[in-house]
DNA sequence: ATGCTTGGATAGTCCCGCTGACCAAGGAGG
DNA sequence: CCTCCTTGGTCAGCGGGACTATCCAAGCAT
């Protein structure tokens, strides 16, 4: 299929997918002649998982980039691919200002994933993007005054470690060994939004059982 | 305090603040006279609150404005303030292309809230800003073909619900009417990065736990 | 009176995700 | 063969968002 097939099928303007190409985010088509280059069924599949990746993912474009990289590396083994992918999504930014809220949150951060048992606790504190997130949300958390306990804490680091396994196992219905590092990525990037979006309804009822429409 | 100890108190630059007060994130200060405003200790929770969302919670300032204009409409009841904040919190992007995927997409999920048993599943199906994210969100896996049962999602559903009374339960521990609403709208602001941060802590634990750094 | 600080206004900067205009090289119809 | 339309590629520009650097006049401190 010629590009603007390829536009046409998946929604996407030609300029659009041009500027994809540019910037690396898909393959460039078999050339046939000087003018017309051929795309196919995986051109289109990757077209998609990049929308998808920026749209409901809200992933910036050199990042969709950088995790496809790491994807289709397959000089890698499984883990340090996944790692790798998934350590170059976006996070919170640097914190500016080292305050004592920030170590506190640290601490009570390293001390709930030695708690939970988490065999991570020690090796990747203080270098995991998502640790560092965690604390820059609770910093923030305290500083605002919300004096909730260890325990409220831990609940939720549960809830979401289920989540995990949930993730994992359908990862691991996948055939091929290519597949299940494209899922697991894309999981984590397609779950979350997906997780965010019931949670947001799950306030809605929940709110709606306790108050009604008061 | 003036502007000078506002900004060093909570690590904002002035010029920043300057243009939250522009924007009418905050406050203007009380007018001591032609040059010298004073600001107060709510002036600075206010501030922290506002880093908060558009740090931690990526809000855009415009909706920062109009989520916190919710809150503080105190003309409103609990529940509609509440709602109305949190609709206005920013969601995926309307989809461009109205084709099978998103309509199946939009069955799925009815199908998911009237199986859960939710009862906003009649009430707000189509118009709650959520339950299009879901829709979006379903509608781009099954594009690419991630074929997962009704099974599965229910089951996220679940613990997001969980997660949701968790929430609930302590906003109810706030004393006043206002701190609640406060505190309902930032817990979903702040709660939702913090879940996402446990949620990829939870994937790399258990992923080393099934699969070691092989 | 002098010089420094303060709050307020304005214009400019940087990044990001496109997008429109243009261009040379085909291929199709006469 | 000539003309004309389409194709893929290049490049500059746009529009939105979040600041930020500069300027300014009014005060206060010495």
């Amino acid at each position: 299929m010629r590009l603007a097939e390829l536009s046409k099928r998946s929604g996407v303007s030609t300029a659009t997918i041009k500027y994809y190409l540019r910037e690396g985010l898909l393959r460039p088509g078999r050339q046939v002649n000087a003018t017309t280059a051929e795309y196919d069924e995986e051109h289109l599949r990757r077209l998609r998982l990049v929308r998808a990746m920026i749209q409901v993912g809200r992933v910036p474009v050199a990042t969709v980039r950088e995790v496809l990289g790491h994807v289709d590396d397959d000089s890698l083994g499984r883990t340090v691919r996944l790692g790798a992918a998934l350590w170059a999504l976006p996070h919170v930014p640097e914190p500016d200002t080292d305050d004592e809220h920030l170590q506190a949150a640290q601490h009570e951060a390293s001390e709930l994933l030695r708690a939970l048992g988490w065999r991570n606790a020690e090796l990747l504190t203080s270098i995991s993007p998502a640790f560092r997130s965690l604390v820059v949300a609770v910093a923030a958390m305290r500083r605002l005054d919300f004096d909730w306990d260890a325990e409220l804490l831990m609940s939720y680091a549960r809830l979401m470690h289920r989540a995990a396994v949930l993730d994992l196992d359908f990862v691991e219905t996948r055939e091929t060994e290519a597949e299940r590092v494209e899922t697991a990525v894309l999981g984590t990037i397609l779950v979350e939004p997906m997780l965010q979006a019931l949670h947001r309804l799950a306030q809605e009822e929940e709110s709606a059982r306790r108050y009604g429409f008061e």
